[in-house]
DNA sequence: GTCTATAGAACGATAGAC
DNA sequence: GTCTATCGTTCTATAGAC
């Protein structure tokens, strides 16, 4: 239904504003909170009372920041996108792309909050009327090119067998962090790290070209 | 917070009563608009009202036939269940919990519905107090308990390697499966069950005990 | 067994004082 | 920029007529 934008943060620089806390504070504690509750509930049982309250905010105050549910959620998931950005530049080396993933997933292993958020994102955004539908269309297909283009890219170099099937490769990957992930949140002694490194090192004895 | 029990259906059949629609029909007909908009939407985005609506009776006449909204989501988990239970007697085969799992794979690409709710139920109730909570543990502890005991007598069987690590395998395979259904929920030309299949076959060439 | 009527609370959002 | 006050809705659930 309703694209979200997240607002465009003011991001006015308190000029000598004595009186009061400085917005930018009292939103971002908001935001903090509303990440934590969405991540733990999901986003439609999660109101906006909620929120204000673990921010210490009036449900009104909130309003003033975030103008609707939707926009906070939009902030929400700018925000989670923004912890998980991709810092690594592309490297040459052969499955850089396969192999960020797999730090990606010790990384997760340390991030509860944020790998909550994901999977309850990811349970209720498939439908198309969802305000983080194209949130997570965006995140799917982003997150495939990147490991399709990679190895397309290794293919090339002959690094990589031509004959892999690039996106098929790619989904069972993704598909494999994912449900690894729900698995994980259920029981944290699961080691998602070790074992996507287990299955990317089969790929890379299946698919690779032996260096001569 | 509450324990669901799915009210017990009374199944009181039919005792001479000629007036007005037969109770269980329209319990019925309410039980699976539940199952529609609980899959589409999940839980906690669907009320008792959309369902009455759906299911062409008022709201209060839903609440004669599931007591409270918990109780509604309780018949829709078995109803799920029961549609989902393995017919399926344990045949000797070697990894034949394997092959059944991507014998479901299959099935499923015809079970849209199914998919949908299993997948937003993963998605919200790993946190404890919600009330699909313990159906979810239970399920994934049975999935993973039939998988790992298949393989263990396989095992002693001598026709799977000793050294395979059963736990990782089991639960490896079904995080796959449970990412590959989100994918197929986004783009249903995703072959689910061929992707389980080259997945589990390559498990067989890898820790299976070639016939002397 | 299904309905109308309604309780009682929580919801998202708006208006306007300060 | 944050608040109080409140609107209009929707929610789950109950009580009781038929």
């Amino acid at each position: 239904m309703t694209t979200i934008d997240a607002h465009a943060a003011p991001e006015r620089r308190r000029r000598g504003r004595p009186r009061g806390q400085d917005s930018a504070v009292v939103r971002d504690a908001a935001l903090r909170a509303a990440v934590d509750l969405i991540a733990r509930q999901g986003y439609s049982a999660t109101s906006m009372t909620q929120v204000a309250e673990a921010a210490g905010i009036s449900p009104s105050g909130l309003v003033h920041h975030f103008p609707s549910k939707a926009a906070l959620l939009g902030a929400v998931l700018a925000h989670r996108d923004e912890i998980d950005s991709d810092p690594t530049e592309p490297d040459g080396r052969p499955w850089a792309a396969y192999d960020h993933l797999v730090r990606v997933a010790g990384l997760n292993m340390r991030r509860r909050g944020l790998v909550m958020l994901y999977t309850s994102m990811i349970g209720e955004a498939f439908g198309p009327e969802h305000p983080a539908h194209e949130w997570m269309m965006r995140h799917y297909s982003s997150v495939l090119e990147v490991l399709i283009e990679g190895m397309r890219a290794d293919q090339e170099r002959g690094v990589v067998r031509a004959d892999a099937p690039r996106e098929m490769i790619a989904r069972s990957v993704v598909a494999l962090m994912d449900g690894l992930q729900v698995q994980w949140l259920i029981d944290e002694s699961l080691d998602m790290e070790a074992m996507m490194r287990i299955h990317v090192d089969a790929l890379k004895t299946i698919w690779g070209v032996p260096r001569s």
